[in-house]
DNA sequence: TAAAAATACTCCATAGGTATTTTAT
DNA sequence: ATAAAATACCTATGGAGTATTTTTA
């Protein structure tokens, strides 16, 4: 262990009369130092090497760097880089468009960086370094959120967003999303699909902390935490012979026609999956939607394969459908959270888990039991 | 990826005209808005689920939680927190004590939850949510100091803490300290010393980004990545029979006494290595102290095993002591960054690593070559 | 009693407001 | 011509100062 600590000792300078003059350049702002004790600056106390127990460094300069940079400098530029424009940053923020100007070009004179392009016309883009300093004060200030969220006893507050898989939303997000309400009545989730080629790319760039996805869908190099399986169950219109039937196989059902639903990496995993069962059945309609797919089969056209299901049977046009258990043995996909092993899980990334853990034991999908991913927090529910 | 942003809309309030009445219990803080635009507070527009393209989420309150949390009050609550005191926090920062002791307690009413515990004229010492937010408030000012760090184009400024392995201090830390102080004049380096004992502490408290050490001090857990190997030699008094060899073998030097120098896990590692070839030396003498050992043997009361050597052969005694190479196959010790892989290294880190990769190339020391630390990251090795 | 934290109150630096000007598209 | 950013100027909040009080070892 490190003795209590560092303890520098600034050399003090006096505090420069700031007549309305702005007589220094960058970097020389007037340290806001007013009291003066020692005034002799040793003319180069550089690295002082310190070894051993005592702990008292002195004449170093400055003491914390940077005190010339503010959190509402920082939201400021973020809000502005993440909408690409400082009026709208000033209206997302509720505050003058002056403010934003004035305070984004004082970031910049403190960092002695341009962050912003500025189009006159056409909103601002990031420069090299702006987008370098906007991944890590985006960061920051979430970094900030958690550190209150996770002292903070009470239900959680302020705003999350979701990332989920696009098929899974209409299934589970608004299970999740009102048992957050129930829970944390104070919190917004809002919900935004990720489709699996942006996995990756929204994770790396900390835009989500995690996505609920197919385990299929995740990427190499990110960690998966399942929370359950979702059997794969064949569907057909309610007047199918087969309707009846309490479970059926790929083979039998084969012969008829196949209404596949067609979407990225899923329609391949369906296509699979029959083919690893040596069935191959005629592909007649492809799909995009999933209803779309139910409405087809309820008409009587053929068959289709799901992993998710509605708690009733019938399809957008008012006609039925029937869900069969598939008597083949097939692997179960899992459902569960992608999300990068390397930092934590935020207080609120770690409620919405809690919630998506508690669909997966209310609905039809079997849930993965592990130890709590909320390890020794107790979620506080507290009835609105 | 994601719509270009959130933009949620807050409800606002007016501005609560703030006599200096403090009417408002904690947590209701008026909020520093003073346009109104839209006044119905939706009085439940709770967990909006939002799916697909469309960017605009409506009624949602509170765009940017904890507003009035500023990174002063953190500063000067981790400084507290650090030095167990407000008075000794609010001398090492330069302000008054009032200004320590108002901003924290603002801190802990924003937050709603006590950080410190006040003896009163004994300090203050850390409740456990205090701990907590210790932890990661400083965690939060040093991403922020290496963001700015980053962006800057020119040279470090600042502080920096080094830590590195006792014995290694006096020969690596001066180069080290000094190339810093010609390439980053305005930075300040401070050496602490780490034993063995401590590294895991303080690498996962965060009080030190790496350390560098030896590799077998490098704990379970814990990322190593070699800089150079440190090739065991002898020394012996240099009026010593085997004084002018080139190069001997244990065997023959224990047929002397061995003067060890004992250090925590060191001083195994001389005796283990000793063992390995079946020579067993009479351990006449035992120190600590690495000038000690050299003294003793320049007197010629036997033979000692080090992996430094400085640039001289002069023990404090004004005598003479001759390094001795050594024919037996013995591995080399490896000596490198100890550090956690789960946070990149800040570019001051990475600043103070090369310098240790330069001093590696100037010694006696064997470098290891690899691509820059400063670039792309080398394969760290995991401890066994 | 001494040392540290809290409180009272004063002051000014500055963030943020409104209004206006500048400048690319 | 328009939309967005910069600038000018003003106001008021709040952070930090000094001085004093409170409190516990």
């Amino acid at each position: 262990m490190i003795p209590p600590l560092v303890r520098f000792r600034r050399v003090r300078r006096r505090a420069v009369q700031s007549h309305p003059v702005r007589s220094h350049p960058v970097g020389s702002h007037p340290v806001r130092s007013r009291s003066v004790r020692s005034t002799h600056a040793g003319s180069r106390g550089r690295n002082t090497i310190h070894i051993g127990e005592t702990d008292t460094v002195d004449d170093l300069h400055m003491p914390m760097q940077i005190t010339d940079i503010s959190l509402n400098q920082l939201r400021y530029f973020v809000r502005t880089a993440e909408l690409q424009s400082m009026s709208r940053a000033a209206e997302s923020l509720f505050v003058a468009q002056s403010a934003i100007s004035t305070s984004v070009g004082n970031l910049e004179r403190s960092l002695g960086v341009q962050l912003l392009v500025r189009h006159r016309s056409k909103g601002t883009t990031l420069t090299r370094e702006g987008a370098e300093f906007f991944r890590r004060a985006r960061a920051i200030l979430l970094d900030l959120e958690d550190a209150t969220d996770v002292i903070r006893p009470d239900a959680l507050r302020g705003q999350y967003v979701v990332g989920c898989f696009p098929t899974l939303v209409p299934f589970w997000m608004p299970s999740v999303c009102d048992g957050l309400t129930i829970r944390h009545p104070q919190l917004q989730a809002r919900v935004v699909e990720v489709r699996p080629h942006d996995i990756d790319a929204v994770l790396h760039d900390r835009e989500l902390e995690f996505v609920l996805t197919y385990d299929y869908a995740v990427p190499a190099g990110v960690d998966f935490t399942p929370v359950a399986t979702a059997p794969l169950h064949a569907i057909v219109a309610e007047h199918h012979p087969l309707a009846n039937a309490d479970a059926v196989s790929l083979a039998e059902l084969s012969r008829d026609p196949f209404i596949l639903l067609d979407l990225p990496s899923t329609g391949e995993y369906f296509l699979e999956t029959l083919a690893s069962v040596g069935a191959a059945p005629a592909v007649t309609h492809r799909f995009g939607n999933y209803e779309a797919v139910r409405a087809m089969v309820a008409r009587g056209h053929g068959f289709s394969l799901l992993n998710q299901a509605p708690q009733h049977d019938l399809a957008y046009n008012g006609l039925g459908v029937r869900s069969l258990e598939l008597t083949d043995d097939l692997p179960d996909l899992c459902i569960g959270i992608a999300h990068l092993g390397d930092r934590g899980l935020s207080r609120k990334a770690r409620a919405v888990i809690d919630e998506c853990r508690r669909y997966a034991l209310e609905s039809r999908a079997t849930p993965i039991t592990r130890p709590s991913h909320s390890q020794a927090a107790p979620v506080p529910v507290r009835a609105a």
